[in-house]
DNA sequence: GCGACAG
DNA sequence: ATCTTGTCGC
């Protein structure tokens, strides 16, 4: 897929320049409106990426069938970064080599789901919104561990969600994919609302916590950055 | 004031 | 993210 204006000309060097770029971020994200429902996507893509020493690195971008989960394409892209892991810019590490791996698809998907946040983030600016804005396809993120925010324990059974909350704001829920099993975080990038970005993700997880789009990118980008080593 | 903090 | 042994359960 064909993506505009990742021109790496002003990519920001300094944590200052990079948070006052997510300020201007948040202005472009797409809020309003549902977005695709479940039914009506074909396509979602999942990307991830795995680290080496040094700052090498594998992203991985996995097309499903949405109905069925079947592998429909696969795009890598090995690379590096200079950008060090900071919380609240990650996407400033990630995006690059994302962005690349995404390039490398010949189809364009209807959603694309990531790892990490969207809106739930210190200046609404997650990954899943960088992404979302840069594409212009559907984004939303959904991470495995708490950030910065607060939730009440959702219920036991696969399905039960409870908001995720910033000053009293709700960026995102706690969702249970499984029963008995710790919840993911699901919050919106761009393009998509919650209930979508919710019941999309439960047809991700027909097996495990993760979808099963992080779970295939996981696995490529991991399995290719272990191949490449030296 | 200090630490914690998606991956 | 990455580094790692054994262990519980289907």
């Amino acid at each position: 897929m064909r993506i505009r204006g990742a021109s790496p000309g002003e990519w920001p060097a300094t944590e200052a320049e990079a948070i006052a770029a997510q300020e201007r971020l948040r202005e472009a994200a797409d809020l309003t409106g549902p977005g695709p429902a479940p039914d009506e996507v074909r396509t979602v893509a999942g990307v991830d990426v795995a680290y080496a020493d040094g700052g090498g690195l594998v992203a991985a971008a996995v097309v499903l069938d949405a109905a069925t989960l079947t592998v429909v394409e696969e795009s890598v892209h090995a690379g590096h970064t200079d950008f060090p892991y900071v919380p609240g810019l990650l996407a400033f590490r990630e995006l690059p080599s994302v962005v690349a791996a995404l390039e490398g698809l010949t189809r364009r998907p209807d959603v694309l789901v990531c790892d990490g946040y969207g809106i739930a983030h210190p200046r609404r600016a997650g990954l899943a919104v960088h992404l979302g804005v840069l594409t212009g396809v559907p984004c939303y993120g959904v991470a495995k561990t708490p950030f910065l925010f607060t939730y009440e324990q959702p219920g036991h059974e696969r399905g039960s969600w409870s908001p995720l909350t910033i000053d009293g704001e709700q960026v995102g829920r706690a969702l249970r994919t499984r029963t008995g099993v710790k919840p993911v975080f699901v919050s919106v990038g761009s393009g998509i609302g919650i209930d979508h970005a919710t019941a999309l993700t439960l047809r991700l997880t027909p097996a495990y916590r993760q979808p099963e789009t992080t779970r295939r990118a996981d696995h490529l980008c991991r399995t290719r950055l272990a191949s490449s080593a030296p």
